[in-house]
DNA sequence: TTATTTGCAAAGGCTTTGCAGCAAA
DNA sequence: TTTGCTGCAAAGCCTTTGCAAATAA
């Protein structure tokens, strides 16, 4: 989403167009599969030389978040960690000891899920979807350690 | 488990038998369906007017789980609940509503994560598969509002 | 008796909130 | 001008930790 759309997006839904919102969202779309966290955004932005306050930074992934435009992930560090949401089912692989990320998309994702929801008629939420466990190379190092 | 093969357990690990670590076994096991919080444990402890610290209740909670005994699930409202981890793999799918939990196990559950796990050769770990949406009850409220 | 556990109180980490000053519309 | 936003500081929660007293072995 470029600026011009973002302003438009936050005009639609009677927010203020500020320098801070966007850099939120810029922040976000360009560390894609990096998930940061409220932190990491700011200190990304600090660096960036653009003060802003970390109330500023969690008041506006809420929002954005509310609005349909991030989704957020729960890490096992209990912090929150956003990525942009394109609206496509998918699941993370998040691994318990190194922390990565693996996205799981397409119609593996879909399919899955739609096992798993079975006959329950529950709603699935987008991005939602984590497995905790213990990713390839962390394996590898536990059968062979250093 | 009953309390002689608990005692047992905690023997072969080196750790002592305590009344506050039964208590805490036996009120996660008898409230099994509720997967309760450590506040919620130590209120229902205070209740069976048996005086236990929330420290206790804690530092027992992290303790069985390591050692296997129990399995966490990180909720949306980021309080950590715990259930006797019986060994088998299943998942949850949790309302973000009203916090409703529909435990899926069996072949189903079983089937699913085998194909979101693919070929990432992710080891995943058990209890700790939840997916957050809108429950059958709470999406027919959305349709048809009070 | 010795090693471990308990539990109070304090601290830690992430997130939210109150509010005065500031910016958007 | 009016409404909404920012950001500091303070508070709120959940969880962990330090440590002296109490308990298990």
């Amino acid at each position: 989403m470029d600026t011009v759309d973002f302003k438009e997006f936050l005009n639609e839904k009677n927010f203020c167009f500020t320098a801070q919102r966007l850099a939120v969202l810029n922040v976000v779309a360009k560390e894609e599969n990096k998930h940061l966290s409220a932190t990491e955004i700011y200190e990304a932005l600090q660096e960036e030389h653009q003060g802003i306050g970390i109330a500023t930074v969690y008041k506006t992934l809420r929002m954005l978040e509310q609005e349909g435009l991030l989704s957020k992930i729960e890490l096992l560090d209990k912090t929150a960690h956003y990525e942009i949401n394109d609206g496509a089912i998918h699941g993370h692989l998040i691994c318990s000891k190194c922390g990565k990320i693996i996205e799981i998309r397409g119609s593996r994702a879909r399919r899955s899920l739609e096992l798993l929801q079975g006959d329950s008629n529950f709603a699935i939420q987008q991005g939602s979807v984590n497995l905790y466990g213990i990713c390839e190379d962390c394996l590898r190092l536990q059968a062979y350690p250093v």
